[in-house]
DNA sequence: TCTATTTTACGAACAGTGTTCGTGTCAAGG
DNA sequence: CCTTGACACGAACACTGTTCGTAAAATAGA
């Protein structure tokens, strides 16, 4: 018997035996097939091992000899999103156009499956399909010119802040959808109307500012905060002395 | 069965209402701070419903009488954790360090409670507490002087940032403590030889600046991204042409 | 070719989850 | 005293992830 660990750790290797079985058996790139669509029409909250072992024809048991976990599984999607991902040759002068490509494009992954950033930010870096992007966005920031650990970090802010971005478009997705709201300006007119309802006393700011509060159609909020973020980063290579922020940072204020 | 000792160990001291009630009756605030203690405790994966309602000494069913889901219930945590940041008054010449300073009250509250941030990710901004901290954070940039919706762009990038950041802490803290790994600076070196331990033909830069990657005790990545996103924000109101990304990044890479 | 052994697939079941239903209980109002 | 109504809760349902033991199939050895 082979465990599903002994697979998961041969899964990365160098192609082992080409899969020309004439039966269709199930391995794991056919339930990452099967777990991607049921992502892409029924939402994350629908991947179930059961369901994509009904799509397989099968049930449940039957994925445990090829995939070591849910947690596995889902390391497999995101995984699958990152290798889709076609990262540039770095080129210096152009980093910031091609470090906002990459994140653009993972952005656009995630928000195909919606929903499946939660599993994206739950996942810890061993996955190497997910190493990889790192690499390159690490490769396009230092060859742009950027401090390693300014770097390494700044790529790390951007993979973070691009999973939360698809995770809240998606729970506002499925929000206007379950809901009575049909269309997106609908959600957003409903929205100016309950801000501006607010009471005025304790929310002034938030009335007052309504429509900028719920504009950003499309995705501007996404590039804006791009630039944001990579606005001065050539300047700030790692802030020399920044330990006033850190040590108010640790007071504790509870309750 | 349940011990009375157990039983008289529900000592919790909330400001609300006195514990002078001769039966200590069930409502919503008791509900969400037993909550709160489990998953202070035993982390987020550990909130159940059967998990508060044994704390409490009853069964699941008794929680709906007071508690409209499990999402909802998630809604009240995010809100006493939002009710509980003190909002600076704004000072005009001061916008940085106090927002810098809400944000890492929030921090600070996600990562008291382990994991919770994802219940944060996953919720509208419906509930009146986390609107309050958003009218204060809003309300600190305005007074910064920074243009209104560019401010609320950035308040929200600031709130998803911070609750993904808790989140890696989180995951990367479980993973440590469940698996054979002890400590964080042991964690910190294993991952440094697993970095270097990779293939170096497609990951150059990783293995070259692989202690730059792991660097970043404390929380010096949450304060240099903080700058960097509030780095540039006076000069940046809103990109006026920023359309040559957006279309790039439209383009179906399948496969 | 036929057997022996490993590898794969799957039905059944277990523990645990969120949630609902119907009945019990108990304090206040008449 | 009885009635009423809100609250509390045991039991159960439909799910979830996961494991076990067994049956089938593929492979290896002679």
């Amino acid at each position: 018997m082979i465990s599903p660990q002994q697979r998961r750790a041969a899964r990365h290797a160098p192609s082992t035996t080409p899969p020309a079985a004439r039966k269709a058996p199930i391995t794991a790139d056919r339930i990452t097939d099967a777990a991607l669509e049921i992502v892409a029409t029924e939402g994350y909250d629908a991947l179930t091992m059961r369901s994509v072992a009904a799509r397989l024809d099968t049930g449940p048991a039957s994925l445990y000899a090829h995939v070591v976990n849910k947690a596995d599984l889902d390391e497999l999607l995101i995984g699958r999103l990152c290798s889709r991902l076609e990262l540039p040759s770095p080129v210096a002068l152009r980093w910031r156009e091609q470090i906002t490509d990459v994140c653009t494009q993972l952005r656009d992954q995630y928000l195909k499956y919606p929903g499946i950033s939660r599993a994206a930010l739950a996942i810890d870096v061993t996955d190497l399909d997910v190493l990889r992007v790192n690499e390159g966005m690490l490769a396009i920031l230092i060859t742009g010119g950027i401090d390693p650990k300014a770097a390494a970090w700044t790529s790390d802010a951007l993979f973070l802040y691009v999973g939360a971005y698809a995770m809240d478009i998606a729970v506002a997705d499925t929000r206007s959808n379950s809901s009575e709201h049909r269309l997106a300006t609908q959600h957003r007119t409903d929205l100016i109307v309950r801000f501006e309802a607010l009471p005025e006393a304790r929310f002034p700011t938030i009335r007052t500012y309504a429509n900028e509060l719920t504009s950003g159609t499309g995705h501007e909020r996404f590039d804006f905060t791009l630039d944001l973020i990579l606005g001065n980063l050539v300047h700030s290579s790692i802030p020399p002395s920044r330990e006033a922020s850190a040590t108010r940072a640790s007071q504790s204020t509870s309750q």
